[in-house]
DNA sequence: CGATTGCCGACTGTCGACAGTTTGTCCGGG
DNA sequence: CCCGGACAAACTGTCGACAGTCGGCAATCG
């Protein structure tokens, strides 16, 4: 209860520039409004928000330590452009953050955060099932995000937000069709089922399957894109 | 070897107002010259560098990614003052990143890396023997570094370079006395018979115990100087 | 005497402007 | 036609200043 107050309040108190064009910055260039590697300009975006460039800059050093930009030094910000060994590496660090939380939740996992996990495959299911691609990443990440704070990390769990972004970068990439929602389920419910059984070497063969189903999704993706644009 | 030009071209070409603060700002923290918890006074740091307040602020955000500061809006930044569960939180993720570059490493460590790592084994002796504990530390965390840059992971790289800040602020913690460049070398020469076995199972054994060591060091660390400074 | 309210100083958030550098272009020469 | 250098436009890095806000202190009221 006093937390809900105190969440609202802090809704109130957020007149913050450079939160407000950090947001508008992630989300135009999860949505591909900017293409990979595009510079950035600090005026220009000054001028289109209607604001200075401070928090123009500040906003693009968040998310440069997000990596969702590049600097170089004089010349200014870059969208980061992904190259295929860094999306292997991207996929690689998830595997160790994840693997990490599974192996804890093997052997300490309450019987809550199962239910809470099974209630965010059926949201996830859902924004499958209702079309939109951005609902579903977002209900997919919020499904692994939610077993990794299980663990009770805060570090780990800052570790995984931070990929998440990149995640997210390595979506726009794609240019992918629908998935079915039964296979979601399926596929999410192996893992789900690893956990109740507490089986350490269970839990890791799934979650390398999962990660490892979902870097192919990503680079196969790539790949048809990659070919559909001819570009470079 | 490109890699240490392109650093060395960076630190010639770094009229970066930005960067320097950013570093001077990091030492003052690890070095202990703020207490944790402490307020920075943007207005003070800038007369007392003799620069605007503009590049304290990007250097502060720069270090608030870094996790050496936190900031509350309207208020400015703090130095980040680390409880015990932040500190168990930490030393987690280590544990996390460095078990995934010793398992890769288990049966993918070339023998020049061996020899690297054997190498800098030394250079961490002869710190630990000059008595400099700020360099004891410095090459130790270079070791891991080393150690994880050998898997090829950027991505996983940048993760560790996060974290070794925040185990410098650890450090900062803790008044601790000399420790024996024998035991030091015994303990990372573990490491190593275990890399160059090619056992994972050994591998992962020895860093779980290399980490575990670390990480009671520093707890016990913390715990001698919390008693002996009385606060909170 | 304790709690509340208004005020004051200090600080952060934001802005517009200036200086130095980079980039693209145009011109002349080979 | 291609190449190199100089010029100009645009941009980044940095600065000083103004406005809004926060925390603390004192005066006031119950």
């Amino acid at each position: 209860m006093s937390e809900s107050q105190s969440e609202e309040f802090k809704a109130i108190r957020s007149p913050n520039l450079v939160d407000q064009v950090a947001d508008h910055l992630t989300e135009a260039i999860i949505v591909g409004r900017f293409t990979p590697g595009e510079r950035l300009s600090e005026v220009g975006l000054a001028r289109s928000l209607g604001v200075s460039r401070a928090p123009i800059r500040e906003a693009a050093r968040l998310l440069e330590s997000r990596g969702l930009l590049v600097s170089q030094p004089r010349r200014g910000f870059f969208v980061r452009a992904l190259d295929a060994g860094e999306l292997e590496d991207i996929f690689d660090l998830r595997l160790c953050l994840e693997r990490h939380a599974m192996e804890h939740l093997a052997h300490a996992c309450s019987a809550e955060t199962l239910l809470a996990l099974h209630r965010q495959v059926e949201v996830l299911c859902r924004a499958a099932a209702s079309g939109s691609e951005n609902r579903r990443i977002e209900e997919d990440l919020a499904f692994h995000r939610m077993m990794i704070a299980a663990v009770g990390n805060r570090r780990l769990l800052k570790g995984f937000d931070d990929l998440a972004h990149e995640l997210r970068l390595c979506i726009t990439l794609i240019t992918k069709t629908h998935e079915d929602p039964d296979t979601i389920a399926d596929c999410h419910h192996l893992l789900l089922d690893a956990l109740a059984s507490g089986e350490p070497a269970r839990c890791r063969e799934a979650i390398d399957y999962h990660i490892g189903v979902a870097r192919d999704y990503v680079v196969s993706g790539v790949g048809e894109s990659r070919q559909k644009s001819l570009a470079y």
